[in-house]
RNA sequence: GGAGAGGUUCCCGAGUGGCCAAAGGGAUCAGACUGUAAAUCUGACGGCACUGCCUUCGAUGGUUCGAAUCCGUCCCUCUCCA
């Protein structure tokens, strides 16, 4: 490889480098990127960014973001993005971090989950420099015999390496021989794909590895590992993810955004800055100076966070709206505009009509709100009895269950 | 193929004949408090015609006045042996 940049060539691959190598938290080989980066500026070839995703479910959160982002830095430096739908390997379903395994998915949810993905996606990754793809378009016509070369071209020894194959062993739990598949797969995508860097979260270091292993072996120049941090969930404790509820997906509705986003402990406001909105790192230096001196007051720095993120998705006018509507409801208790109604006459009984509503899960469910004080009309008067029957006076009235949920009776 | 251990409510997990709609933890919801859908504390947490009734403890068929618990068959998992 001829490395020799001039000086013009040498400024850009300063520029890139830095710029590329922010908010990563690992880069393995290092010495290989900045050389695969030198040959690319060099020879004017654009490098392939790979980055898969398991179309599990029908929602992108945030998380999934961060690598996103940083695939869209590279396409605006010229690069090309691949997007990989793993319709595979959602059918296998990401062993790494579970204790079992997860139930197989159908193809053809697998299928309609991938497109939603995509589009997901794109509200990040620059659609016209993506090449997207399925895992399906190659896989589909694999035969045993190329299985078992595969197969052959890692060893068991290697695959139990993984903590987490370890560990299901050692903890008598399921290791299905399929899950051993999973890191294999996703190493023989980068072959077809011919990655050059790929994308992931901390977590999945072993699988983008063995994206070279595989490369290697058909005598491709190996992909460089490019890892991102593992966003925390709302919860502040553990991963954004599905499985554990505390994740904000990109189809979730602006206010449950903004909400969600003010659900997050407040030491977590520095990362999502940083992940998650375009301000500057010298905005970002301020934030985090002006929180720990106090000169920046907590709650607002949220909601000016939350109003951001909404406003990235939604644009900035819904971001202002979804502030003002969580200001109304939380900060003053008052009612949003947008109140869903249900029909209702002299004499229903009110648990009845919540329940038809699906405000409140069961009847039993709305008992047990009732006798915990947290329905009310939203002029004052709390409701006390289970047996509330409607009458005309009701009508045109708004009832508030605990401090989000609130409905108006019509006629 | 053989021997042993298991499959419990949304999740983890206790429960080996009636006091079990089933301990404890997590998640969730509510109340108080708060700058917050944060933290903390308190409470709720299968359904309904709600001091009672109905459904649930892998599936199914039994034993018993009575079964998550005992027995038969089947399905699934783990460990050791081969």
């Amino acid at each position: 490889m001829d490395l020799d940049l001039n000086e013009s060539e040498q400024k850009e691959f300063n520029r890139q480098l830095e710029l590329l190598s922010f908010g990563v938290s690992e880069i393995t080989p290092k010495d290989e990127f900045a050389k695969i980066l030198a040959y690319s500026i060099k020879h004017n070839k654009p490098l392939r960014i790979k980055y898969g995703i398991d179309p599990t479910g029908a929602d992108v959160h945030l998380g999934h973001l961060v690598p996103c982002r940083k695939m869209r830095q590279f396409q605006d430096l010229g690069h090309i993005g691949v997007v990989i739908v793993g319709d595979y390997t959602a059918r296998i379903g990401d062993p790494t971090g579970r204790n079992e395994s997860r139930p197989a998915l159908p193809a053809e949810q697998v299928k309609k989950n991938g497109e939603k993905y995509l589009e997901q996606i794109f509200t990040v990754v620059d659609k016209n420099k993506t090449e997207s793809k399925f895992q399906s378009e190659w896989f589909n016509q694999v035969t045993l015999q190329d299985i078992i070369l595969w197969a052959g071209q890692t060893t068991v020894a290697k695959l139990l390496s993984h903590e987490t194959f370890k560990n299901r062993l050692s903890d008598g739990n399921v290791l299905s021989l399929h899950e051993l598949f999973y890191p294999v797969l996703q190493g023989i995508d980068s072959v077809y794909v011919k990655a050059d860097v790929e994308l992931g979260g901390n977590d999945q270091k072993f699988n983008v590895l063995m994206g070279r292993d595989y490369q290697k072996a058909r005598g491709m120049r190996p992909q460089v590992a490019m890892l991102l941090p593992i966003l925390l969930g709302t919860c502040g404790t553990r991963k954004m993810s599905k499985s554990f509820g505390n994740y904000i997906g990109i189809f979730d509705d602006p206010f449950d955004k903004f909400g969600k986003v003010m659900s997050i402990p407040d030491n977590l406001m520095a990362d999502y800055y940083k992940y998650l909105t375009n301000i500057s790192t010298a905005d970002h230096h301020k934030i985090v100076a002006g929180l720990a001196s106090n000169a920046l007051h907590p709650n607002e720095t949220k909601k000016n966070l939350a109003q951001e993120i909404v406003s990235l998705f939604h644009g900035g006018e819904i971001g202002r709206d979804m502030r003002r509507k969580f200001e109304e409801v939380f900060s003053r208790g008052q009612a949003p505009e947008d109140i869903s109604e249900i029909k209702v006459k002299e004499g229903d009984d009110l648990l009845s009509v919540l329940a038809t509503a699906k405000i409140v899960a069961t009847k039993s469910d709305g008992r047990r709100l009732v006798q915990q004080n947290a329905v009310s009309f939203m002029d004052g008067e709390k409701i006390v009895s289970v047996e509330f029957k409607i009458a005309n006076i009701h009508l045109d009235r708004v009832i508030k269950i605990g401090k989000r949920r609130f409905i108006k009776l019509v006629k």
